[in-house]
DNA sequence: ACCAGGCGTTCCACATCGTGGAACGCCCGC
DNA sequence: GCGGGCGTTCCACGATGTGGAACGCCTGGT
């Protein structure tokens, strides 16, 4: 069985696949009414499956279906299987939510979801951050080996703000603490005005090396009640993002 | 404005894209009665949007996606961005679409449509072919600067089959033919009971490096009827295909 | 400047099409 | 062997998507 609206549907996006074409010339290809053709298209761009080219002209293939195909790829592609689930929890959580892995002994921003909130926070993909002062630092260094850590602490460590935590014996602790709960908070440790949560991506045999995060502007985040459930869904989304993985 | 089921298919697209799940859960997470994700579902699997996990089980993302998405991507995957293609040339001519290119003076066949036709063809993606047997080669020859040409054809040119062209002045001329139709057929030149039509991938700056092409069991494939509009079909096909290619 | 042609969009009465609660049958694990 | 939970199917109902026709805009030929 199936249902007209999804045929027509898929009709028009394998349609678009083949490059950009007008509503006229695309209802005769696909053999529909114009106004048909015309209204799919809206709710499709409403699902950011197409886009419309500048504003009058054609319809082409848009972000969301990309986004949602990348955790479909058999192969590997850590970014493409984690963009849909940057995007829920950037969906659930309001905030912008990120993904980092662990370079060179630092953090590097990967990918983050784009902000559509007034207040926006920057995109960081791209930059490196210090381990001990962002949230996905935390979570990943907690989960090092003993002597790697004791390694990391043993260097002198920069301070990014004032908030920035540089003794070793209260980094321990808070590792400790964050080896715990399964996700860390920062708290204007690494940028003045931005707090964020983050949990470890454990790969089948232990080894964290990568995380994601939600960050946001701390005037608002996190609203002191939902920390915790911040928490817990980018530990959800880490694990079954690592569940993705492992297969 | 905006249509119930699309929006509530690409719900159930976008919580698939984070792993696999059954009915029942999903309806929870998406919060639709069970019946209509189910049904959602099936229409799905009909356009192998998803796929049902052996018999039974959960449901998780299927390829159709991934083809449709593929043309999509920024970048430059000759093979992605040549599948919507090949599947719709494929269902125009209820046979074996395939992309090819050139690779060190022979052709690599690099995809092929599935076949569900009970005859079947089989996978030569992987497989090399001499130029002058087949015509994905033949287009590309046709469209080599002449001096390379006559080096091709100065060179002994292998008998792939009893039908296969072997003397230079005829293939000579044949690759004026072919440079004037714009496409070639080939008629078990390569195998016997292998048809093919093949069409040039033109590259912006005239360079034609690549191919796409159909082909069937002889006895069926081509119809003499629609020998030339298949020609046709798969100019038109490899022309956007070179288009999408350009920007 | 103008108008003709073609584009994407909108409207609205109609009936088709998708809906969803309930019932079914199956497989698995207690 | 039996209960619970799964995916699937059924079917009367009416909400929802439909599409022919009409609209307004931009473009380019005159």
């Amino acid at each position: 069985m199936s249902i007209q609206t999804i045929e027509r549907a898929f009709a028009l996006l394998r349609t678009l696949a083949l490059g950009p074409v007008g509503v006229t010339e695309l209802a005769e290809r696909v053999e529909l009414p114009k106004s048909t053709v015309a209204r799919l298209l809206a709710a499709l761009e409403a699902e950011n499956a197409v886009e419309q080219i500048e504003s009058g002209g054609g319809y082409r293939l848009g972000p969301g279906l990309v986004d949602i195909a990348g955790g479909a790829q058999p192969g590997r592609n850590l970014i493409a299987s984690a963009r849909p689930h940057l995007l829920e929890l950037a969906e659930k959580t309001d905030e912008v939510a990120g993904l980092s892995i662990i370079d060179d002994g630092q953090v590097l921003y990967l990918d983050q979801t784009e902000s559509s909130s007034s207040v926006q926070v920057r995109d960081w993909s791209g930059e490196y951050a210090p381990l001990h002062a962002v949230a996905a630092g935390l979570v990943m260094l907690a989960h090092m080996p003993d002597d790697e850590i004791e390694g990391y602490l043993a260097k002198p460590l920069p301070k990014c703000t004032d908030l920035t935590m540089t003794d070793p014996d209260d980094l321990l602790e808070r590792l400790e603490h964050v080896r715990h709960l399964g996700y860390a908070w920062s708290y204007e440790e690494f940028a003045e005005g931005l707090n964020s949560v983050a949990a470890p991506i454990v790969m089948p045999d232990g080894r964290v090396e990568s995380a994601l995060h939600v960050h946001g502007p701390a005037y608002r985040f996190p609203d002191p009640d939902q920390a915790h459930d911040h928490g817990l869904a980018v530990i959800e989304a880490a694990a079954r993002l690592a569940e993705q993985l492992a297969d």
